[in-house]
DNA sequence: GGAATTCTGAGTAACCTACTCGGTTTTCAA
DNA sequence: TTGAAAACCGAGTAGGTTACTCAGAATTCC
């Protein structure tokens, strides 16, 4: 069914990489790309936005990068998919937040968005709960499974 | 993020259709689309895929049309969806049924698809909780919000 | 026999994704 | 001070996908 695109998959593990490299001093594209086996290029763009939604914190020029914008047991995968493609909603026709996105016709609701509401809303309670902190941990204890 | 395709959204609706209409006449697709809004040509096509599933049973000729293939309480948004838009993953690198359909590059894993697997099984036993009995239900208690 | 209906396959416009590319700005290090 | 390394930015685009339409064939009731 759905895919969720290419943005959220790289968006993963882009900060997945920064948060197994933290440490004080910033991480190239070039590095983060190369590593994974993403376009340098593409990878770009996403930054920019994950920069803006404040889970990265950029350092121009000669020896600059990106690190976390917090520790990564404050970064969710749910806040990175936000980031990158918006709010969590399977259906225009479905809630964010309690609010109501957009009504399909009928003023009072329809039978079909308690559906989108219900997969949108356990998409989100699976992705809010797992931490850049948990993917950490759990690659290390799979020994030299750092790839992803 | 990643949006249902319009298929499952007619799907839902045209299930939800028959199942609140159920009796022995066959209901026909002008009946179906006429009522719920959708294209009649473009719903053809989707119930073709129902039909293939089992969850639909058609009659030809004049007077026919379509029934549910069982009864709605052994139909779940989850047959619908699985039947119109493929296994429920939200990325070819995750699982269906165990199975991993497609690996990334490393032979071990990855620990994206760690997120990917979980969110699709997050998705997949929402859709397999809602049955169109479930539906049917809500809706009726709900009075006179048959449409969806 | 004619009308109603499903079935089938081909075709297509519009949109979206996943990029590339060129150029600018910033900053470090020699 | 200068050159190189990096982030930043906006425009452009090929290819794939979606959401259809359409024409015609097959089936069945009245």
């Amino acid at each position: 069914m759905t895919k969720l695109t290419s943005k959220g998959k790289y968006g993963v593990k882009a900060m997945f990489e920064l948060a197994m490299q933290e440490g004080t001093t910033p991480i190239s594209l070039k590095q983060v790309a190369g590593h994974q086996g993403l376009s340098e290029n593409y990878l770009e763009q996403l930054m920019g936005s994950l920069r803006r939604a404040g889970l990265v914190q950029s350092i121009r020029g000669a020896q600059g990068g990106y690190l976390l914008g917090r520790t990564p047991e404050r970064i969710t995968t749910g806040d990175i998919i936000r980031a990158l493609e918006g709010p969590i909603s399977v259906a225009d026709c479905a809630v964010e937040d309690g609010r109501v996105v957009e009504h399909c016709g009928d003023p009072e609701g329809c039978m079909a968005k308690e559906v989108w509401v219900r997969v949108s809303e356990s998409i989100a309670n699976t992705l809010d709960s797992i931490t850049l902190a948990d993917l950490c941990r759990e690659a290390k204890e799979r020994q030299g499974m750092y790839y992803i």
